[in-house]
DNA sequence: AGTATATGGTTGTTATAGCAACTTTAGTGC
DNA sequence: GCACTAAAGTTGCTATAACAACCATATACT
């Protein structure tokens, strides 16, 4: 399409399009969504995270976040307790069902990632990565 | 973030959520959201496109071009029309209105590309364009 | 102590994104 | 000409994404 070649901001958009239609249909069958995942492979990496923490770790909204662990929540794969010395804050625990999901659902994003790396050297990786940073800056 | 640095793909959805985040905010005096915006710059460039081929143009969902499509109508943007040839399918036009937000449009859309692209040769913008082109069909 | 401010979460609204199921209309095959 | 299939849009559902406004609790400052 013209306006993909055109505007690099829209060839980058389309392609992180593709990347999340395909993960998300691997995840499907777990009944996660990817956003959902990562802030799952946060908690496999490291319980007990606030709300607060997971959205700054995650850059996102804490709008989003809030609503990503209540789903989780309903799904069974996490909980959430309050501290006692702060009531304001929620910290959010795995739960058995979210431990066990971990030993699927890691290896899959392993084999996405490796997947989405095939062919691609690892000076073309770094290359991507400088490039792809300097164009945050420009906007932020 | 370790995420961020260990999958490409989420290293990807950050540089684009950026750059919509960015566009987002220069689009919103003029009412307009960042995916609208593309219909109208493919309206700009041809009028009358109908709903299928505008989808098919922008690799969308049929349903979200219908809705986005709506969204523009009752922005006063476009029209719809039935051809008397198909009526199964909608044609969509500028209005004059529709016409007149290309001048304010445009060229901002090319001051953001500008300023995307600032600091980078066209030599790494065509190596960005491979490689993330690779990592697309690796996946499709 | 008491007001002011900051922090952590929630709710509401708008805009993507894509799937499934459905309606209406058009074209195909016999 | 009738049944079948294909095509174009719409509706409903779930999941991001981000902003504004809000509530409750903590902390700071006077």
């Amino acid at each position: 399409m013209k306006l993909l070649d055109e505007y690099i901001s829209i060839f980058i958009h389309q392609t992180d399009l593709t990347l999340t239609s395909y993960i998300k249909k691997q995840l499907a069958p777990y009944n996660l969504a990817p956003e959902q995942n990562l802030v799952m492979m946060l908690l496999w990496e490291k319980d007990g995270l606030t709300q607060n923490e997971i959205a700054e770790l995650l850059v996102k909204d804490k709008t989003n976040v809030a609503r990503m662990l209540f789903n989780l929540e309903q799904k069974g794969f996490i909980r959430r307790a309050c501290p006692k010395n702060d009531r304001r804050s929620l910290i959010v625990y795995l739960t058995e069902e979210g431990k066990q999901l971990g030993n699927h659902i890691i290896p899959l994003t392993e084999k996405f990632n490796e997947l989405v790396k095939n062919g691609i050297t690892n000076e073309e990786l770094k290359e991507l990565k400088r490039i792809l940073t300097k164009i945050s800056h420009n906007v932020t």
